[in-house]
DNA sequence: CAAAATCTGTGACCCAGATCACAGTTTTTG
DNA sequence: CAAAAACTGTGATCTGGGTCACAGATTTTG
């Protein structure tokens, strides 16, 4: 959690990021509670979406395939991030597909009420702007990154962002856990399975990181930003 | 101009679309008129930035570079776009390099003058948000796609955008005017030069394209279309 | 209007990473 | 707890597209 890196990977939460605390207890008051099982779908893609999840426990994918079926990861998030706000902000469909990795719980939040308190705090709004146009900026420069960055490089940034998110600190190092599989690894940094093998035990044995039955543990973070550039 | 594929490119103003004809005329009577000569930098990246520009006339081309000195352009803005509206909308520094085309003039608006009016126009500021969801889904989608994609793909992907933007309608098909570079078209679609003109000649011979010049005639828009998936 | 700069055209070669094809391991589940 | 399902490990091959290296064509500019 305290990786020196946490400046390079992006926040994933916009709503709540732009909340004072005060504010962020008034929206709460406001929500339900809900919860999915490790494995449901939470929403799909081109579905009507008027709610959006607030994050308690738990862990979601969010992913998009493409027509000729290659999925797509785009994060993984998690306790604190915010599920489905971009249907709800746009008033229209859902833009991607939303699993429960885990056993998730979290607060249900209905669009006209966030809605009104946007347009209740003007402030606070200013502040969502600036949040999505961190957030467009990233991902504008992720996509011109990528058509230039090697495979290696690429996985890199995934696992900076995981260990960013998840990553526990440990005597000898930071544990991803729980684990990620490697063709989900796979399908956050645009490779197949057998690279993206072939690449972590090459970087097993450069002594970058180790691994613990599936779980991932990064023993020297500097040789991974590095790799990352 | 009145391509079919209107609905496939997205649109890349983001202030201006958010506003009534009303509130555009209040905006543009707070902005100074300015003008760029052709082949001038805009802003570049990290520089300060407290005003936007609304263009009039003239095409903006906005880009990235990476540490390792490769170019990706991002977009190619004109007349109705908006300029550099980021760094104004985040409060901090240019998050790219805008340079003027042609010869550019427009309307230039200080950060003041638009965070004051948005916080008068919540109703205003909600469309904007969601002109920004907009954008965002679909640079997150290009993202995902290009992994996926191969370079054909992703050049007719360009293509499209270039033409739906800048295309005119004549007899036999619709006009690139003024033409762009096939280095540009590979910045653009992460190709290299030669892939680009490789695929372009292909195309040529296939009749989907034509050229006059450095200028290119998209005679059959249907099948670019289905190039692009 | 000639020289310089910038584009386009094309072949030869190379390589990162995809694909394919199995084998072994770990986890899930009935 | 055994069978099924889901992961991981690894070699053999194939290939899209990058790199290099020129040659010719167009545009720009002094």
């Amino acid at each position: 959690m305290t990786l020196k890196f946490r400046d390079i990977a992006s926040r994933e939460s916009l709503i709540l990021g732009a909340l004072s605390s005060r504010e962020r207890a008034t929206l709460l008051g406001m929500s339900k509670p809900c919860h999915f099982h490790s494995g449901k779908v939470i929403f799909s893609k081109d579905s009507p979406g008027e709610t959006m999840m607030l994050i308690e426990t738990g862990r979601v994918e969010i992913s998009l395939t493409s027509a000729a079926g290659n999925r797509s990861i785009v994060a993984h998030l998690g306790p604190g991030d915010s599920v489905g706000e971009m249907a709800v902000l746009l008033g229209g469909d859902r833009t991607a597909d939303a699993v429960a990795t885990n056993d998730v719980t979290g607060r249900m939040l209905h669009r006209t009420v966030l809605m009104s308190f946007l347009t209740q705090h003007p402030r606070t709004t200013l502040g969502l702007i600036a949040d999505l146009c961190r957030k467009l900026q990233s991902t504008t420069e992720a996509l011109a990154d990528l058509s230039t960055a090697d495979g290696g490089t690429r996985l890199a940034k995934v696992l900076i962002g995981l260990f960013d998110r998840w990553g526990v600190e440990e005597p000898d190092g930071y544990r991803l856990t729980p684990p990620v599989s490697q063709s989900d690894l796979g399908d956050m940094a645009g490779l197949t399975r057998e690279t993206v093998n072939r690449q972590i035990r090459a970087w097993q044995t450069e002594g970058m990181l180790r691994r613990e039955g599936r779980e991932l543990i990064l023993i020297e973070p500097d040789m991974l930003a590095e790799r990352a550039q």
